[in-house]
DNA sequence: ATTATTATTGAAACTTAATCGCAACAGGAG
DNA sequence: CTCCTGTTGCGATTAAGTTTCAATAATAAT
C-alpha cells in the first residue's frame, strides 16, 4: 500500500532530487482523496490538515507529480486546471454533467479498439487519450 | 456561401443585440481560415488585414459565438484556450501531435455507437462530446 | 431624416492562475 | 558535522481574461 508516494519518493531521488516534508504532505494528501483536485482546492485541504505548505510548492510539485506518472490534467475549467489520478486507475473517460459537476468515470474496451485503428491509420503514436462526453447526468436531465 | 456569417448576424438580430462592424471583421477573419485559432492569433490576423478591432472586443465576442453554434472551445494549452469552428465540420475528434503541434480530424461512427451505449447505460443526456488523442504524428515518431 | 435609447467599442484598470526571484533553510552525500 | 545545492515561503511578476467607463454608433420611434 501507498505505492503512490513511494514511486514519487523513488523518483525524486533517482532525479537527483530532495524528498522533503512538503513533498511528502502534498503527494499525501493528493492520494488522501480519489477524486479529481485542483490546486486551491489540494491548498485548503493541506492547510484544514494542519499544513504549511505554500501554494508556490504545490505550483512547483504538481509537474513532477505528473512526469511521475502519477496524476494528470484532466481539463480547464472555471479558470483553472484540474486533475486527476493515474496511479490505480486503469485508461478511463468521463461523463461530466454540466449542471451539477458530477463526474462518472467509464472504462470501455471498443473504444481503445477504435483509437488503435485510428493511430495505425494515420501512423500515429498514441502516448495519451481523452474522451470527456459532457451533457446532463440522470438526476439533472431535463425531460426529454 | 458565407453561411456562418449570415447565421451570426441573425443569431445576434435575435437576440436584440446589434450587427457591428467589429462583430463583422471578427467573425469573417475566424472563418476566413479552415483552422483551430486562439484569440492572440486572431487579434495578429486581424491587425495584420487592416482591422481597429481589439482584443476586448474579441474575448467580449467569443462566448456569443460560442453560443450561436459556429465555434466551441477545444484544448487549453500554453496558457491560454484554442478553440474550433463547428460551421461546417461535423462532429470529428483530434489527433494532436505532441512535438510539432499537427492536428489531424477524424470521423469515426463506431465512436458514436460507443458513447451512446455509454451515455445510455448511465442514462446521460450528451449535450458534448471531445476525443482528443495526443502522441507522436508519422513525422515525429521515434522509431518504435 | 432626426432623435432618443441603449448596446458596443477601445483603452485602461483590474482579477486571478500560475510563475519567478530571492534570501533563508534543510536534505543528504561525504 | 560540514558543505553544497535543491527547496521553501514570501512577495513580486506575468499574462489571460474580465470589467469599468466615457464616447460612439446601431436601431427603433418619431
Amino acid at each position: 500500500m501507498n505505492g503512490e508516494i513511494d514511486l514519487f519518493r523513488t523518483f525524486i531521488s533517482e532525479k537527483g532530487l530532495r524528498n522533503t516534508p512538503e513533498r511528502e504532505e502534498i503527494i499525501e494528501e493528493i492520494f488522501s482523496s480519489h477524486n479529481h483536485f485542483d490546486v486551491d482546492e489540494l491548498y485548503l485541504r493541506l492547510k484544514h490538515n494542519g499544513s504549511k505548505v505554500s501554494k508556490a510548492s504545490i505550483y512547483r510539485n504538481i509537474p513532477l507529480i505528473m512526469e511521475c506518472g502519477l496524476i494528470k490534467e484532466v481539463w480547464f475549467e472555471d479558470g483553472h486546471m484540474h486533475y486527476e489520478h493515474i496511479y490505480g486507475h486503469g485508461p478511463h473517460c468521463h461523463l461530466r454533467c454540466i449542471r451539477c459537476g458530477k463526474v462518472v468515470e467509464f472504462v470501455d474496451q471498443g473504444l481503445k479498439t477504435i483509437e488503435e485503428r485510428i493511430a495505425d491509420e494515420n501512423e500515429f503514436q498514441i502516448i495519451d487519450h481523452r474522451l470527456d462526453i459532457t451533457g446532463y447526468c440522470s438526476q439533472c436531465r431535463t425531460g426529454d
